[in-house]
DNA sequence: GCGACAG
DNA sequence: ATCTTGTCGC
């Protein structure tokens, strides 16, 4: 299963619809796939709400920038209502719909993706980043700032340290030190691109603050609401 | 059954 | 996610 899946007839609006949803892409992940050596260009996603709940504003960021020199080359900001509630597992639903809209505006297509939140390492092995990747078929990874699921022991201090996160005797992702003495982010596999990879490229992506550059600027522009401020 | 639970 | 002051440290 190599191919690209239909886009879904209605956005799911139920929790059964969206698990069943996840259902049905999962097959679609491509795991296999090493990722790229290099890239050019990377994109940082993030989302930011005002409200709460359902019903409630949210706008979504999306930022490409230069891998080499980290330099911004293009973003993009949506704003619009959320058409789903919070649910642990499923946050996909929510966020999705603006970050799909502003990929599509994006001038320069990026050859990887870097997600806030959780690819592989979900209840269905089917997080964020696995959904983004598989609808767009970019490789994709999934960075997330807080444990979701599984279990893995506290990595060494220093920048570079990593643990695997296992669940049920699979290994969905790594608790990875992007600075020394510093809370790990937690990495996991979006699509198309392996673990070491995906753990490389974010160290690659992460010269100074705890987070990679194209989440840190996805999260600030999805705040400012101001693409050019 | 109860608690925990990405953003 | 968001609500929020001061404070320790490079």
């Amino acid at each position: 299963m190599a191919e690209r899946p239909e886009m879904p007839e209605a956005w799911p609006h139920t929790v059964a619809d969206a698990e069943a949803e996840q259902e049905r892409l999962r097959p679609f992940v491509d795991l296999a796939d090493p990722g790229p050596e290099t890239v050019r260009y990377v994109a940082g996603l993030d989302v930011a709400y005002e409200g709460q709940d359902e019903g409630d504003r949210l706008t979504a960021a999306v930022v490409v920038l230069d891998a080499r020199t980290l330099d911004v080359v293009d973003q993009v900001v949506v704003r619009e209502r959320a058409r789903f509630p919070y649910v642990p597992g499923l946050f996909a639903f929510r966020e999705l719909p603006p970050l799909l809209t502003a990929l599509d505006r994006v001038r320069i297509t990026p050859d990887l993706l870097v997600c806030d939140g959780y690819g592989l390492a979900h209840p269905r092995r089917f997080g964020l980043a696995c959904h983004v990747g598989v609808l767009t078929g970019l490789p994709a990874i999934g960075v997330a700032k807080t444990a979701f699921v599984g279990r893995y022991d506290i990595p060494a201090s220093e920048r570079g340290a990593w643990a695997p996160i296992v669940e049920r005797d699979e290994v969905v992702g790594r608790a990875l030190r992007t600075r020394t003495g510093v809370k790990p982010v937690y990495v996991s596999q979006g699509h198309r691109i392996s673990l070491d990879n995906a753990c490389r490229h974010v160290l690659r992506l992460t010269p100074e603050y705890r987070l990679p550059e194209p989440i840190r600027l996805a999260d600030r522009l999805s705040r400012s609401g101001v693409p050019a401020a």
